[in-house]
DNA sequence: TTGGATTTGTGCGTATGTATA
DNA sequence: CTATACATACGCACAAATCCA
C-alpha cells in the first residue's frame, strides 16, 4: 500500500474518531511530517486526497481545516462508488429485471466505446436502500473486458466482482446528469406516478487504462435521492 | 502567474487548437519537461489541472492521453463558475426580482455560517440563456465579506466583480443536488407548468480563507439545464 | 500600521517503484 | 524479459498568504 493512502486512512480515521474535534485545525505539515515519519510531498498528497473528499480544506498562510460536514444521507457524484459508500450502514438489495448477453449495436458501441458487433451484457436493476426503490438501473458491460457477469454478481455488487475477483482497476466516470419525467414502466418500478420527476445520471466509467467496460443510465427517485458535489475553483 | 498554470493553459491551448489533433496521446513527461523548461513537478502540477478538468487521462506505464469529450453544452457541476464558463459564447443575462439587504435569521445566519444578525444581501434573479429562462437564483451574501451589490453588479456578473474589482479569492463550493416539483411561482417564471419537474442546486460558497461568502438555491429548467461532472475511484 | 514569524504553495532535483508495451 | 513511462517518495529552497506582537 503507497504511504500517503495510509496516512490519508489513518488521519481519516483519527478525525472520524474525534482526534481533532476540540479544535478545527490540524498540526502544521512540519508537525504531521514528523508524526508519521514521511516527506513532505507524501504528506501533501495524503492532504490532497482529503482535501478532495471534501473533509479537510488549506488556507495558505494559516493552516489546514477540518471542515463540517453539513449534509447526510447524500450520494457524493464525484465518487465512482458513492452508492455503496453512502449507504454501507443500510439495507441495500437489487432485483434484477433482465440479466443477458448481447452484441453491441450502433448506439452501445459509441456508449462503450468499442467495435460494433462487441459482445456485452445488458443488465436491468432495481435498486432498494431499506426495501424502499431507490433507482433504476440500464446497464452495459463490454464482454472482452467483463467476460462473465452472473445473477449472484449482478444481485450483489458488480464492482466489487470486478476489482476484488478481476484485480481490475477502475479509473475514473463521465457523469451527464438530467431531469426528465417518468415513464409509466419506470414510474411502476420506483412506486410512483408517471409523469413525476426523476434524476437521470448516465454515466460512461472507463479502467485506470483509459478503457470503457461499463456504461449505465440510472434513474432515481426524487424523493429518495440526494447528491452532494465538491466544485473547484478552477 | 504561476509556472504550471502557465503551462497548463498553454497545453490547453495547443490541443483546442488541434496540436495533437492526430494523436490522442502527449508526448512524454521527458518531453513536454524539455519542451516547457519546467521540472518534473511544474510539469505534473499543470498536468493535474487538466485532469481535473477532464481534458487528460493518465495511463501509468503508457502516457498521458487526450480524452474525448462526449457531452455539450453541459454546466460543470466541479467548476464554481460552470455557468458563466459554458455559456460564454451565448447570450446571456439576468432579470433581477429582488436585490434587498437585510440581516440574517437562524436559518440564513447556519446557511452563510455567520453570526445571527449579520448584515446580508438578499437576491432573487432569473436567468436567461438565449433568451430563454434557464434558472432561478434565490441568492445571500454576508455584507461584511461582500460589502456593496448594486443592480448593475447583479445584472453582470456578481463574481466577476468580487474577484476582479474586491480581489478576493473563491476557493470552493459545497453542491447540494436533488429534484423538485416546481412550485406555482417558479413554473411561471421558468415559462413551465406547476408540478413540472426542475433540479434544484444548493450551493454554500467559500473564499479561499474559508469563509463563506455566499449561498444560494438555484432551481433549474429541466429541459435546458443538464450537467456534466467527473468522478474518481478513490 | 508594521514587520517578523509561521504556515502553506510553488518549484527544482533525484532516486526508486510499478504498470504497460 | 527489457525498455518505456507514469507514480511515489525523499530533500531542499524560496514565494506568498496569514498571523500576531
Amino acid at each position: 500500500m503507497m504511504k500517503y493512502r495510509v496516512v490519508a486512512d489513518q488521519l481519516l480515521e483519527e478525525i472520524a474518531h474525534g482526534k481533532y474535534k476540540n479544535e478545527n485545525r490540524l498540526p502544521t505539515e512540519e508537525e504531521l511530517i514528523t508524526e508519521y515519519g514521511v516527506s513532505r510531498n507524501t504528506l501533501r498528497n495524503a492532504i490532497d486526497v482529503l482535501v478532495d473528499k471534501s473533509i479537510l480544506y488549506r488556507v495558505q498562510g494559516s493552516g489546514i481545516y477540518i471542515r463540517k460536514p453539513i449534509y447526510q444521507d447524500t450520494i457524493t457524484i464525484n465518487s465512482i462508488r458513492g452508492f455503496k459508500e453512502e449507504f454501507k450502514n443500510k439495507k441495500i438489495h437489487s432485483k434484477i429485471i433482465t440479466l443477458e448477453q448481447g452484441i453491441a449495436d450502433e448506439k452501445i458501441s459509441k456508449r462503450l466505446q468499442c467495435e460494433l458487433g462487441t459482445p456485452i451484457y445488458f443488465i436491468n436493476r432495481i435498486r432498494y436502500v431499506e426495501d424502499k426503490p431507490f433507482s433504476i438501473e440500464y446497464s452495459y458491460f463490454n464482454k472482452d473486458v467483463i467476460p462473465y457477469i452472473g445473477k449472484e454478481i449482478a444481485e450483489d455488487s458488480i464492482y466489487n466482482y470486478i476489482e476484488n475477483d478481476l484485480k481490475l482497476t477502475i479509473g475514473f466516470a463521465d457523469k451527464y446528469i438530467f431531469v426528465e419525467k417518468l415513464s409509466k414502466i419506470n414510474s411502476e418500478y420506483l412506486e410512483l406516478e408517471e409523469a413525476d420527476p426523476s434524476m437521470v445520471i448516465e454515466e460512461t466509467v472507463f479502467l485506470s487504462n483509459g478503457k470503457v467496460f461499463n456504461h449505465s443510465t440510472v434513474i432515481h427517485h426524487y424523493k429518495q435521492a440526494k447528491f452532494f458535489a465538491l466544485a473547484k475553483n478552477w
